[in-house]
RNA sequence: GGAGGGAUGGCAGAGCGGCUGAAUGCACCGGUCUUGAAAACCGGCAAGGGUUAAUACCCUUCUAGGGUUCAAAUCCCUAUCCCUCCA
């Protein structure tokens, strides 16, 4: 959510920048909300203040033992004018915020031009594509020898779901353990364990809602109807864990934040029909190792470069070859206000593939969450900046692994950092 | 399955229809004292919003949503969460 009081004395400045995003909207209706909005408050609050000290004066009098009948006649019909126009006020109020609620973050200046993916820059590369010298096979039929089956998930469940079995679900497995381990030990973030269902409150607070539900599984307490018991499966740890701090004002000392967390995570993928119907890329439920700061702001974009190169440390003990790509206007998320993208490069698509998606949100969700802090005891409270990255996705780190370290004879080299995690073993065959 | 108790500011904890936006303590900030610190003493200290150039004034908020009342932290209903006891 962008701050009001910036859409109230800067429209211009705002509707400027998210050019960038291709993203408008109506500014006249909103300046006509607000103009709206402004005699509707002064008029409510002159009725509060009216009732306020009328109550008060009955208050007194009848404590002095007067008669308080004639006051009581005055102030007859201020109840049922004072109701009119609350609800007024909420009206306006509520479609102001609707309008504000769906309004995406500012691009930050740095962000290029552009409208899709391909618009994208890249940044830097990292390592050098394998050279095989054996027909290469693709992760799904490199997985299936090992263990890998859609066919049993497609049944059991539905498409976009997966089974693992043996050292292929060990693989998996050890993926998660190492990721976070190396995050712990070498980056200085707390593991952070977190429900995988949570409320609209949490999906609000990171910006899912309430522009895309579409994207997210919810789910009804059995016996229950109502909107306010609907939990929704987490689409990534960001929402459980940015929200960890949700309304709390932090210590300065406090900061900034650092949480890790193994998670799995449920998306839809409404909208992606027949797109990567093929193995583990897009799947309705994937592991992800999530990393989480919460920051002054003074120090996000900082903090930016440097929880990117926390992610990238994976990608480089691992030894696979990725590429850093900043997000265009266009390809940006709803809420943040910068993104790099990690990709990894995948040799039988012949191409680099997303395995991580850095970001800095600024104060975008910690306005929503009313996260703060305060820089001294005598100074009020400000927002604090998130951010958040996939430190990595799991399920296409698999993928990469399968087809960069695969062998002609179909088996599969262990990366030398997964070793101890795999049982010392050299090889999956 | 049954019966109760509770949710109040950064924390602890009073208040249980009207000078209560909220006592008191702790924490925190400023000051006095001290070579310095501690102790003691004095003072300050919730958030969000509105009008305003500003001073200032006003509104809202005591888990959430409804209700009663001229007036609600306080009474009633519902929900959520916590705790205790019985089976």
């Amino acid at each position: 959510m962008l701050s009001k009081k910036k859409l109230k004395n800067d429209l211009e400045g705002v509707v400027l920048a998210l050019k960038k995003r291709n993203f408008s909207f109506d500014t006249v209706e909103l300046e006509e909300l607000e103009g709206k909005r402004k005699v509707n408050q002064i008029e409510t609050q002159d009725l509060q203040n009216l009732r306020n000290t009328q109550s008060k004066s009955i208050g007194k009098a009848k404590a002095a033992g007067e008669n308080i009948e004639p006051l009581l006649a005055e102030v007859a019909d201020l109840g049922g004018r004072l109701d009119k126009a609350k609800s007024e006020l909420q009206v306006i109020q509520d479609k102001i915020n609707n309008i504000v609620m769906s309004i995406p973050n500012v691009p930050h200046e740095s962000v290029p031009e552009g409208d899709t993916e391909d618009d994208n820059i890249e940044v830097m590369k990292w390592g050098e594509p394998m050279k095989f010298d054996f027909e290469i096979k693709d992760h799904v039929d490199l997985g299936e020898k090992h263990g890998l089956d859609f066919a049993t998930a497609a049944k059991i469940s539905s498409a976009r779901f997966s089974v693992m079995t043996g050292k292929m679900a060990k693989l998996h497995r050890a993926l998660t353990q190492f990721m976070l381990d190396w995050h712990i030990e070498n980056n200085g973030y707390t593991e952070a364990y977190v429900p995988y269902m949570v409320n609209a409150q949490s999906l609000t607070g990171t910006g899912q809602l309430p522009k895309f539900e579409e994207d997210l599984f919810k789910t009804h307490l059995h016996g229950e109807e109502g909107e306010a018991r609907a939990l929704y499966l987490i689409p990534t740890a960001e929402v459980p864990v940015t929200n960890l701090m949700s309304g709390k004002i932090i210590n300065e000392s406090d900061l900034p934040l650092k949480f890790v967390a193994h998670t799995p995570c449920f998306r839809s993928e409404a909208g992606a029909y027949g797109k990567d119907t093929r193995g583990l890329i897009r799947q309705h439920q994937f592991e992800k190792v999530e990393l989480v700061q919460i920051t002054k702001p003074e120090d996000s974009y900082k903090v930016l470069e440097e929880l990117t190169s926390h992610a990238e440390g994976i990608l480089q003990a691992l030894e696979l070859p990725y590429r850093k790509v900043i997000l265009c206007g266009g390809d940006l998320g709803f809420s943040s206000s910068k993104t790099y993208d990690l990709e990894v490069w995948l040799p039988a698509q012949n191409t680099y593939r997303e395995i991580s998606s850095c970001s800095c949100f600024e104060d975008f969700q910690a306005r929503r969450m009313q996260l703060r802090w305060r820089k001294s005891q005598s100074d009020k409270p400000e927002l604090l900046h998130t951010l958040n990255g996939s430190g990595l996705a799991v399920g296409r780190t698999l993928v990469a692994i399968l087809e960069n370290y695969q062998n002609a004879d179909g088996s599969i080299k262990i990366p030398s950092a997964l070793k101890n995690y795999m049982g010392d073993i050299e090889l999956i065959n």
